[in-house]
DNA sequence: AATTAAATTGTAATCATTACAAATTAGTAT
DNA sequence: ATACTAATTTGTAATGATTACAATTTAATT
């Protein structure tokens, strides 16, 4: 995903073009490794010394807002990020602590009468295949 | 649920039986509200004002490891604590931060071949039936 | 080029959770 | 009943992710 590809989608969001932001979304969108803020944070600075740890989350929480992002908060500890907003389950493997993602419609998720459901997470976890080894 | 049951229920789990253990299983059991660390602990301070936090988190992690809770990771801050253990989903109103349950049945919800899952969750959030009013 | 509101930066605070060591206790053997 | 031992509880201190905030910088517009 090139810059002016990106710049179309932040517009189109009605995002300022900032360097620091771009370089973030783009980051998950090559990297579907379902990163937290820390992993993001240390890859923005190997090419920009001066990135704020607190610019990744601003950039974070503001891809979020505008739908461009899905929190993944599927560690106790710490939010994941996922820039593939289809719908989707994670599964976390408990040994190797990496995500996969699988396929899961919608549909096969029941909601609740009356109420109004917007956002749906389908989390698992377990050993993943190749701890299992 | 009485003392006596909680204790044949520990035993058949090879549980000490602490007071402390049994009073934090036992809030859990009578009150459905899906609560933090936080509030378990408040509510047992009443009761034993030397309850320590510790205790209440050191309770909480047993009583999952055994299987007699299950945690709510729904919060994106902290832990939340369910001693209904068969399976269901968790509604969380943003607007009220309330947990509803709701049925969704474990077929409905596919897995991932090879991978061993060990723990399904389903988390939903939105505005609930009363908010939206 | 000037303007302005928004974004970035760095530091300090917050808050849930964990680490740890000393004191206590439940369950068992004597 | 008493003593023993390993597990549990307790209190304090540390950890670590996230947020608050104020000063500086900057993107987009005039």
């Amino acid at each position: 995903m090139n810059t002016q590809q990106i710049t179309e989608i932040f517009k189109s969001k009605g995002l300022k073009l900032t360097p620091q932001r771009i370089a973030v979304y783009k980051f998950l969108k090559e990297n579907p490794i379902h990163p937290d803020a820390l992993t993001v944070y240390e890859k923005m600075v190997e090419s920009n010394p001066s990135f704020s740890k607190t610019t990744v989350y601003n950039c974070l929480q503001t891809l979020c807002d505008c739908g461009l992002l899905i929190p993944v908060n599927i560690d106790k500890d710490k939010i994941r990020f996922d820039a593939d907003t289809s719908f989707h389950g994670h599964f976390k493997c408990t040994k190797c602590g990496d995500i996969y993602d699988f396929q899961c419609t919608e549909s096969n998720v029941c909601g609740i009468e009356g109420f109004e459901t917007l956002q749906k997470d389908v989390y698992y976890s377990g050993i993943c295949k190749r701890c299992k080894k």
